[in-house]
This record gives structure tokens, sequence and C-alpha cells, in this order.
DNA sequence: ATCTATCAGCCGGTTTTCCGGATAGTAACA
DNA sequence: TGTTACTATCCGGAAAACCGGCTGATAGAT
């Protein structure tokens, strides 16, 4: 018997653990959204053209990287009149990017020189 | 007057910080180092072909990762006949990765499926 | 000395990801 | 309803990154 196909799941394919962890840390890996993260974490909740403005970068750029950090979970909405405001409300983000930062004071001139794989 | 080049320095071009901290969340950014760095802090200590086994990964990848891994001060090394044995010695990589964890528990659908930037 | 196990480096190809620029959609407001 | 913010999406092109396969180097064993 041939029934219609199953309701499509949003992780229809189940994925490896290690990856998933590593997709969260290629979010933060791009320095124009971290740097947005890291814009809200200190202001605490801005529209999307002021993102744009004090990050100078093109409003798409933007937009498009908001979408991706709201997707994963690292930011969420609130929409006023015809403004969305952003802000990043799980305390586990910045925990997340201090450790980062913590692990980078003493690292910097390692990481800033490291090729990655290939030259 | 016209000297000779200067001494080449490691961090010759200053990157800006956002850069360095994405860059150091790319290292961690894909499976493949992921794994290496998970698999050492729960085995302590492995030599290169170990992990090799253990990962079911090519002898250079491994190679080139952990290279990167190295040069990034992820991994530290010590070398015993003609095998070299590599661990992580500092404990802010694994907080930095528990962190990940946490973060990662209760948002492991959202990042399945996020597209990224562009579909 | 020769062979073997272990580790590192290089190269070509493919995939992923980012960007600029243009375009389309949406909600408030006159 | 038309205009004006504001936000979302699409489309090449370019750059970065990963991989497989091969080669080279070194240290111990035979």
């Amino acid at each position: 018997m041939v029934g219609r196909p199953a309701i499509v799941e949003l992780t229809s394919v189940a994925l490896p653990d290690a990856e998933l962890v590593a997709r969260l840390f290629r979010t933060l890996g791009d320095a124009t959204r971290l740097r947005v993260v890291e814009l809200l974490i200190e202001q605490g909740e801005l529209h999307q053209m002021e993102i744009v403005r004090r990050l100078d970068a093109s409003q798409a750029r933007v937009s498009e990287h908001l979408t991706c950090l709201i997707w994963c979970g690292f930011v969420s909405t609130r929409t006023e009149g015809r403004r969305t405001f952003y802000r990043v409300t799980d305390k586990r983000v910045r925990s997340l990017i201090s450790s980062a930062h913590r692990f980078l004071s003493g690292n910097q001139a390692a990481i800033a020189s490291c090729r990655k794989v290939d030259g």
C-alpha cells in the first residue's frame, strides 16, 4: 500500500551530535554575526536599521544574519509599530561568548596567525 | 634610505577583535576538529593513529586538523619515540565546549534546520 | 642497511559560505 | 489609496574551507 508522504518534519534527518555543535560554533564563526550578537548584548535591544548604522553593514546582510541568529535561537524579537526590535535573551549565549573571550586572552597571536587547514 | 624589510611578525596585521573571536569559533566549527578535541578531553591523551582509528578519518585529515588545533592553542603535544601524543591541557577549552553543549540542549532542532544565510 | 610505522605537507577539485546589488513584501500613516 | 519607512529574499560571483590522494621525512625494528 502506497500512502501519501509523511508530514515534513523539521529534523527529518538526525544529525550527529558533533555536527550540531560544530554548526553552533559556525554560527558565531562569522565576524558580522558575532558583532551583531555582541552589540545586542551590550545595548540590550535595537531595531534593524540601528544595527545597520552601528555596524556599517548593508541592510540585506544584517537582515539575513538576523534571520539565521533568530532561527538558531541566539536572538529573539519584538515588533512595535513598523519596527522590529532584536535582543539576546538566553543567558547561555552570553556565557558562551565570554567563555570564548576568556580562552582568547593569551592566544590572540596564535589564533590570528593560524592558517587553518590549508595554506 | 631603503633598509631591509622588517622581521616578519606573527601578527603583523592586527585583526579586529570580533574577527579573532569569530576565527576561534570557526576552529571548533568543523565536526572533525571538534570530535578530535572532544575525544582528547574524554580520553586524556592519544597518539595520532589512535585518533585516526577511533574517528574513522584519513590520517592526512587528522594530521592537518591537529596542526590547526595545536597552532590555535587547543591541543598540546608530547613526543615519545616515533609517536606523538596529543592532549587538551587548557581547561578553558573544556568550559568553552560545555558552554556550547548547554546552549545546545533545547535548541537542537532549531540549529539542525537552520539554513544559515543563503538557502 | 632496509623495511615499517607514524606523522607532515602539497595539490586539484568540490562544496560551503559570504557578499553586493537589485528586488519584493509589509505595516504604518497621510 | 498612495507613500514612506522598514524588513525579507533572490541572484551571480568570489573567497574560504574541506577532502582524497599522493609524496616526503623520521625513528625504531629486523
